[in-house]
DNA sequence: CGTTGGCCTTAGTCATGGCTAAGCTTCTTC
DNA sequence: GAAGAAGCTTAGCCATGACTAAGGCCAACG
């Protein structure tokens, strides 16, 4: 319907792309939002005409006024993700598809009742933080590989790398995707496998898997549901 | 995006329409979804090819497929606005056009969540009844007009449209509530407003009012309290 | 009767937001 | 230096779901 939601769809993979670590490019925004190359670069030529991001050297950057509106969607995004989640009890792997169906409804009215009904909650059920309202959130969490990981604790994964197709879809068949979350449990010794828990199932991933899961690990506070 | 979502407005459309006891054609239709008519011929015409109604002498049938389809419809917009409602304190007059944004949202799953967070309501916040998970929900007597009632006559009031939210949240100021009950003072002539009583204090309502506001006209003998 | 007005449909247009095909740089590789 | 391969853009197409314009039908009324 309106126009909004399209731009708002795109500004949101831009800044989500940019919190992988990710060069935010055509190709890797097409990737992210499963539409063709030229679908992309036809709308980012419409929002850097409407001054939200500039380009230099196929890079794309947000101006000030862009990372407003993207935080802004951002912040809803994880609000309902929040929300959905505390309030409803969809389960974390389902969030991420709810609260994208949701998202073009739900007003920044309706997302500030939600934020207060939740206290005002700082970090949504994956681990990433919810942009405060009118700033631009770019204090984003940098997403470090599994490896640096504790055990004991909650790990939130954003980023399976694609650098062994193989070995990342076997990944992926164990529900590690990104928006995923796992627990730590622990690492064997003399260079054994680490074991972590997925939905319930405990894995023993070898070195050349682990270092393929980037994300950030849980504030300790939060216990294991 | 799907082409479900507009399938299902104007069921929900037909469906509401003729709860309101009004004849069930184009131009009701565009009217109350505020389009053209052609638009309306030619979604009902796809609905028809769907079999999902029928039409004789101009008046459109739901079938039992179509109904089945329209009281579901129905049934999770009235549980999202008694959600937004009672989770969330969304005022009665936004509850209608928040409810709808969010309608291509929420899935089934989502309204059977909304469903039991809510302990199962039978109606929602204007008096409306909830349809129960797969039926026609058509066997509701729905309420009548307050047009419709004679002066000297205490009317309960189970329903107050929200065609027009201004109006009705003019109504609601007044106390004029789902649940709540007026006395039918007297009609002033040549189209004058309606008066009547509101937890004793006495209101002139205009057509445009009382056109919104149903219920049930209380029996007689019922004495004033 | 014939006209008028309401109601419905058919025909054709437009905006949106996808898509594929194809071309253009640029960077690598032999 | 030529040949590919990536990545991006341009050009042009399609589906959806609105719209306006215009015509058919019918009933009421002068």
């Amino acid at each position: 319907m309106s126009p909004q939601n399209t731009d708002e769809r795109y500004l949101r993979a831009i800044f989500q792309v940019r919190g992988l670590g990710e060069p935010v490019t055509t190709t890797t925004l097409a990737r992210w939002l499963d539409v063709a190359a030229p679908s992309v670069s036809n709308r980012l030529r419409r929002l850097e005409d409407a001054g939200l991001l500039s380009r230099a050297e196929g890079e794309v950057r947000l101006t000030q006024e862009g990372n407003l509106r993207a935080a802004a969607v951002v912040r809803r995004h994880r609000l309902i993700e929040t929300f959905l989640h505390r309030a409803l009890g969809v389960p974390v792997p389902e969030l991420h598809e709810s609260a994208e169906a949701l998202q073009d409804g739900v007003s920044e009215q309706l997302a500030a009742r939600m934020d207060e009904a939740l206290g005002y909650p700082t970090h949504d059920p994956h681990g990433d933080p919810i942009p405060q309202a009118g700033t631009a959130g770019d204090q984003e969490a940098w997403p470090e590989p599994l490896t640096h990981a504790p055990s004991g604790r909650w790990f939130s994964v954003t980023r399976i790398s694609d650098r062994e197709p193989e070995a990342s879809a076997y990944l992926i068949s164990l529900g590690l995707v990104p928006g995923s979350r796992c627990f730590v449990a622990e690492r064997a010794p003399f260079g054994g496998p680490l074991w972590v828990e997925v939905d319930g199932a405990r894995h023993a991933l070898s070195d050349t898997l682990v270092n393929l899961i980037f994300g950030v690990v849980e504030p300790a506070r939060w216990v294991r549901r």
